[in-house]
DNA sequence: CATATCATGTAACCGGTTACATGATTCC
DNA sequence: GGAATCATGTAACCGGTTACATGATATG
C-alpha cells in the first residue's frame, strides 16, 4: 500500500487539499504512517492524471491557488480494490530498539539521555491520541486506531520505565581498553 | 542509522558471515529491524572496503566459500561514534492499522481476515520471543529488547481482542448504491 | 522581531526490496 | 519426492526523504 492510496482513502472523508491531507498524517496517523509534502503532492498529482480524483482550483491573493481534490466513483472503485487486496503488514524500524540492544556499548549518559527521550516523546503521543479517541465526531476506525495506539505506546511506555535498569545497571564495555 | 551499523553491532557478539547475520534480523531484530540479503551482502562488501571488518574465506565443497567476518578496531571505534550521534527513531508503518482506520470501507470478511491473521502472527511473534528472553546467554539488551517486544506485542493483541467489535459492528458502507 | 501557519511544488538522492543466478545436502 | 537449510552475490527498480524555491499573514 502506498501513500496514493491512503490520500484516497482521506478523501472518502470530504474533499481536502493537499495540505489538509497532510495533517492526517501528522496527526491521526501520526504513529503508523508518516508522509511529507514530497509525497503527498506528487501523489494527488498522481491520481488526478489516473482519473482517480477530480481537483478544483481556488484562486487566492498574494498565495498560491488553494486546490481542493475531490475523489471520484473510479477513484472509490479503485480505493476499494486496493483495500481489498493490499497485504496488511505492520512493519517497525526502530533505531530505539537497536541501540537496547548494543547497550552495552553506549555510555551512560547517552543511553539514559536516549531512555528519558523516548518516554516524553511517547508521552507526548499518548496525548495527542487521547484527543483523537474521545472525539464524538471519529468514525469507528478512527476510534480504534487511536485506541489502539494509546493501549501499545502505554504499554512500551510502562515498560521501559519497568525494566530500564536491566540496561542501565549492566557494565558498560571500554572499548577493550579495560585491562593493561 | 543503517543496515552497517547494525551489521557492525552484530560482528561485537563475535565473528560470522552473511547468512548467520541475517539470522539475527530473522530472529532477534525480527519485530523492530528488518534486512534481506540484498542488504546485507553489500554493506559487508563495503564494511570490508572501508576497514571496519576483515574477511577471511573458508573453502567449502560444493558450496560457494564462506565469508567468515571480524570487526577490526577501526570497525568498532567507528560503531561507538555511530551509536553516540545517531537519531534514536522508532518509525512504524502500519498498512494494518490503515485497514482499520478506513475499516468501513472493507467487506466484514476481507476484515475479520485481516484481524484474525494478525492476531495469529502477533502470537507467533511473542512465542519466539520468549525464547530469547528466556535464554541465559542473553546480554542484558538481548533481554530487554525481547521483553518489549513482548510486553508490546501483547498489548497490541489484547486491545485488538477486546475492541474488534468496534470496527466489526459498523455499518460496511456499500459504495454509495445503498439508496435509490 | 521571530515563529508558526497557510500553500504548492520539483529534483536529486539514497537506501532498501525484489528478482534473478547457482547448487548441494539433509530432513520429513 | 519436496521442502528447508546452507551460502553468496548482482542489478534493476521503486518509493519515500531531503533540500530547495517562494512568500504573505497572523500570532506571540
Amino acid at each position: 500500500m502506498d501513500i496514493r492510496t491512503i490520500c484516497l482513502g482521506v478523501l472518502t472523508l470530504g474533499d481536502a487539499t493537499g495540505y489538509e491531507i497532510k495533517k492526517y498524517f501528522d496527526n491521526a496517523f501520526n504513529h503508523f504512517f508518516t508522509a511529507g509534502y514530497g509525497s503527498i503532492y506528487p501523489a494527488l498529482a498522481q491520481l488526478t492524471e489516473a482519473g482517480l480524483v477530480t481537483c478544483m482550483a481556488r484562486e487566492q491573493e498574494r498565495r498560491p491557488d488553494k486546490k481542493v481534490y475531490s475523489i471520484t466513483a473510479a477513484g472509490r472503485r479503485h480505493l476499494e480494490e486496493a483495500l481489498t487486496i493490499c497485504p496488511a503488514r505492520h512493519k517497525v524500524r526502530s533505531e530505539f530498539l537497536v541501540l537496547m540492544y548494543f547497550a552495552h556499548l553506549l555510555s551512560r549518559e547517552r543511553l539514559a539521555k536516549v531512555i528519558d527521550a523516548r518516554l516524553l516523546y511517547l508521552e507526548e503521543l499518548i496525548d495527542g491520541l487521547r484527543a483523537c479517541e474521545n472525539d464524538a465526531q471519529a468514525t469507528p476506525g478512527q476510534r480504534f486506531t487511536a485506541g489502539f495506539g494509546i493501549a501499545v505506546l502505554q504499554a512500551a511506555a510502562d515498560y521501559i520505565r519497568q525494566n530500564r535498569h536491566l540496561v542501565e545497571q549492566a557494565e558498560p564495555v571500554e572499548a577493550e581498553v579495560a585491562s593493561v
